[in-house]
DNA sequence: TATGTTTAAAAACAGATGTTCTGACTTTAG
DNA sequence: CTAAAGTCAGAACATCTGTTTTTAAACATA
C-alpha cells in the first residue's frame, strides 16, 4: 500500500518514478545528482527540497550523511526474476531484410519466444525494446547479417537515414531498412547494392522502431 | 550455482559475509569504509584489494567510482543473482582488429569493468567465455566493426580460417584475426581487402580464444 | 641467498555526493 | 494589493568514498 495518499508535483512523481526504475537497473539506489539528470533538474538543492517532501510524505526514507541512502517505501521489492543491471527483452520474432515478408505480432498480445537479457550499460535506453531475427542480406553492407538479432526501441517517427523496422499496411508486411522520406513518399532503402529501394506512400508505412543495437552468433 | 570454487583467505570470507549481513540489513550496499569497520581492517587499501580479488573470482561486482557500487553475485534471494538460464560473461578488455596493440590481460589476474549477461540458449557454449570491445576494421569484411563487443570462447588451438583471439608473443600484442597455419609460419588474415595479412612463426602465434558472437549498440 | 609474488598498512589523493546558503520567482492567504 | 509560504536556481561547501602510492612483512620459488 502506498503510505500516503497527499497529492505530489509532477516534478516529484517524476523523481519517485525514476527512482523506481533506477532500482530496477542497478543494484544500488541513486545518487541525489543522478536523480537531477535523470528528471533533467537544474540543481541539486531542489532535488534535496523535493526528496524532502517525499520522506514528509511517506514515500521514502533517507539516511542522512550516506551517500544513496534513500530506500523507497510503498515498494513491493523482493520479485524480479532478471538480475539488476540487467533488462530482459522480447525476441518477437523475425523480421524480413530481403524480400519484406514477416509479420510480427505485436508485443503487448504475442508471448515472445524467447528473451534476451542485456546489461543495462550497454543500452543507450532501456525502455520500449524489442528484437527481431533477420532474414535476409539486404542490409549487409551496414553489418547486418542474415540470422542477426536486432534490437529495436520502440518508436513511431524516426529521424532521415535511421534504420527502422517498417510496417507496410498495404502489403501487410514488415521489413528492416533505412528511413528517407521524400515528400509524399518514402524510400525504404537496403543496404545491398544488388538491391533497389522500396518506394511506398508516407501513409502506407508504419514505423515500428528503430535499431539501436545487433547481436550475432555463430552455432 | 556459485560462481567460483576458488580459495577464499579468512579476511575475504568475512568480508563476504559483512556484505551479506549489511544488505540484510540497509536497502543500499556498504562503502569501503564501512566494511573496513566491519571487519576491523586497518586499512582501505587492503579492503580494496580483497574486493578486487573477490570481484575476481566472481562472488562480486563492482560498478568504478560509484559509491557502494558493490553487487552480490553468488546470492540467489533475488537481489543480484544472474536470471535464470542467463551467464555473466565478463568484456575482459579491448582487442586490436586494426594495427595490432592493445593487448588485454589474462582473465585469471584481471577485473572485468563489466559483464554482459546473455541468455544460454543463444549461446554455442556456456563455459570459459569472455568478451572484448573491437578496436579498428579490419574485420569489417566479416561484418565486424570498430566499437563491437566479441564474444570468445577461451581455446588454446583453432581450426584453420576460424576467427580467433591471437596473442602474439614476441610484439606482445593481441589481435583479431582468421587463423590459418601454413606449415612452420602461421598466416593471420584481416578481412579488409585494404590490409594485409601478418605472416608469423607458429611458435610465436598463441590462440586465446575463438568468436562464438558479436554484440554491436548504437549509441 | 636471491627473487618475485602475495598480502598488508598508512597516508594521501581525487572524485563523488549530500548539504547549505543566498537570492529570485511563483503561488497562496488575508 | 501585500505578506507569507512554497518552489526553484546557482554556487559553494564539507565530507563521504573509491583509488592510488609507497613501504614493508610474509611467503614461495629457483
Amino acid at each position: 500500500m502506498v503510505p500516503a495518499a497527499r497529492k505530489l508535483s509532477d516534478r516529484q512523481s517524476k523523481m519517485l518514478e525514476f527512482i523506481r526504475g533506477f532500482l530496477k537497473d542497478h543494484p544500488y539506489p541513486p545518487s541525489v545528482r543522478e536523480i537531477q539528470l535523470g528528471c533533467a533538474i537544474s540543481s541539486t538543492s531542489v532535488v534535496d527540497y523535493n526528496l524532502h517532501i517525499l520522506r514528509r510524505e511517506g514515500y521514502i526514507k533517507r539516511s542522512p550523511d550516506i551517500s544513496r541512502g534513500i530506500e523507497l517505501l510503498d515498494d513491493n521489492k523482493g520479485r524480479g526474476a532478471t538480475a539488476p543491471g540487467s533488462i530482459s527483452i522480447p525476441v518477437l520474432g523475425a523480421i524480413a531484410a530481403g524480400e519484406p515478408l514477416m509479420a510480427f505480432p505485436d508485443s503487448a498480445t504475442s508471448d515472445a519466444v524467447e528473451t534476451i537479457d542485456l546489461p543495462t550499460s550497454l543500452l543507450p535506453k532501456t525502455d520500449s525494446l524489442f528484437a527481431l531475427r533477420v532474414k535476409g542480406q539486404s542490409m549487409i553492407e551496414d553489418l547486418i547479417d542474415d540470422g542477426d538479432v536486432v534490437l529495436f526501441q520502440r518508436r513511431d517517427t524516426a529521424q532521415p537515414g535511421e534504420m527502422i523496422a517498417a510496417w507496410l499496411k498495404e502489403r501487410q508486411e514488415a521489413t528492416l531498412k533505412r528511413f528517407f522520406p521524400e515528400g509524399e513518399k518514402v524510400r525504404l532503402q537496403p543496404a545491398n547494392s544488388s538491391m533497389s529501394p522500396i518506394y511506398v506512400d508516407a501513409s502506407d508505412v508504419e514505423v515500428q522502431g528503430v535499431v539501436v543495437g545487433v547481436i550475432r552468433m555463430y552455432n
